[in-house]
DNA sequence: TATTGTATTATGGTATACAATCATATAATC
DNA sequence: GATTATATGATTGTATACCATAATACAATA
């Protein structure tokens, strides 16, 4: 079947944009979001920015205060430290799934993701890392079935994106990131499950570990 | 501090009406939600209804179709399964910091709660026994601190609440569903974080299989 | 200075208008 | 009769104007 993909709704747009705008810590935690402002500055109505803010509020990336309007979503460090918790849980339950399932072509477009994740590290380009990460684990994700979980996996990293840029361009991160990357995709091309869960968590870890003192 | 509690919005009412209508099965999977219906039925203007709308997608409770407004989401066997296999790692994982947490007051609901569920089933009040068996849960969860994964276990439910439902009602359940909770209760006054791990783990497997089985 | 009053701003919510699109029925054509 | 074209109605997508109320800041007053 040939699927036209339909034109995406001025609300998806403005909706992406504005996520854009608080996960790239444009919009910082505790910045009101004032409707009007944003209608102007996307150049949408209020309608569209009311959906939005609607959506990303249940996403927990910003909170309403009733008649005082809504502003970007502070986060603690327990929250952190949770969010990190579950993060290794899922990632390594995806992981072992991943390791069953991956098949050549899964291998290689890992390889080559990492390969562009070092890459961008070397130059300093975090961001294009991050979005390059996100991508990697996307792929470990869906190859092993686990499509809720990646879902919940993306949302709670919207969360702590700004530590996670701040982690990933930290000094250790910057060249054992991409080893362990290596060493997960070694064990996944194996098939060899329990390996690849243990550096997978050896990994976030130590991510975890990074942020906690960042935070 | 003589606190008043605001007047919840319109839409924040709104909000809990639609979803419970869905949860509870009062529109089912796949029925189509016309705008300006709803808007009718719930008495609001469309701006709030679609602001629900919203916020419903975001918790996937209901999928848009561009330009086709929007129906209420259905689920697939797998990701049935899925969101089992999570429910199983998020609550071993909260039911372990429960244990080390919970002081005589949280027991003491525990067991309160343990037996109203258990007289709820008895007297085939499902929809009960769900509501207070979320209220055990969401128990466990905060004592243990897991408040993020509370807030993901709540979501993942709400998209299983008839299955839940049917599970819960089912001839084996009714019996040793609470027999369960009481032994978990136990092992978390005992402080033996691994056995109520094991039992909890062991509660949701079955579930999970009995809900496997009625999908 | 502390309190009170007032103006401004922003939100919460409604109603309405209109274009774009989809579904369906109907008419026209081969 | 089957297919295509057209018209129609329903519904969404988006914008805007409007009102009431709450929060806030600031001025006025005692």
């Amino acid at each position: 079947m040939l699927k036209v993909d339909r034109p995406k709704t001025l609300k998806e747009n403005a909706l992406e944009s504005l996520r854009d705008a608080i996960t790239s810590d444009l919009i910082k935690p505790g910045d009101r979001l004032v409707e009007r402002t944003l209608c102007e500055s996307m150049g949408v109505s209020r309608t569209v920015v009311r959906e939005c803010i609607r959506h990303l509020e249940s996403e927990r990336l910003i909170v309403g205060v009733p008649n005082a309007g809504f502003i970007v979503a502070t986060i603690s460090r327990d929250e952190v430290k949770e969010i990190y918790d579950i993060r290794i849980m899922l990632e390594c339950s995806a992981v072992r799934s991943c390791a069953l399932n991956a098949d050549k072509a899964v291998i290689d477009k890992l390889h080559q993701l990492r390969e562009q994740i070092a890459t961008c590290l070397q130059n300093d380009d975090v961001m294009q890392a991050l979005k390059l990460t996100t991508e990697f684990y996307k792929l470990i994700f869906t190859t092993g079935g686990k499509h809720v979980s990646w879902d919940l996996v993306e949302r709670l990293n919207a969360r702590i994106s700004r530590l996670r840029a701040l982690t990933l361009s930290s000094t250790g991160r910057k060249t054992k990131g991409p080893v362990n990357l290596l060493n997960i995709i070694d064990a996944i091309e194996q098939k060899d499950a329990d390996r690849a869960e243990e550096i997978c968590k050896k990994h976030l870890t130590e991510a975890a570990e990074i942020a906690a003192k960042l935070i």
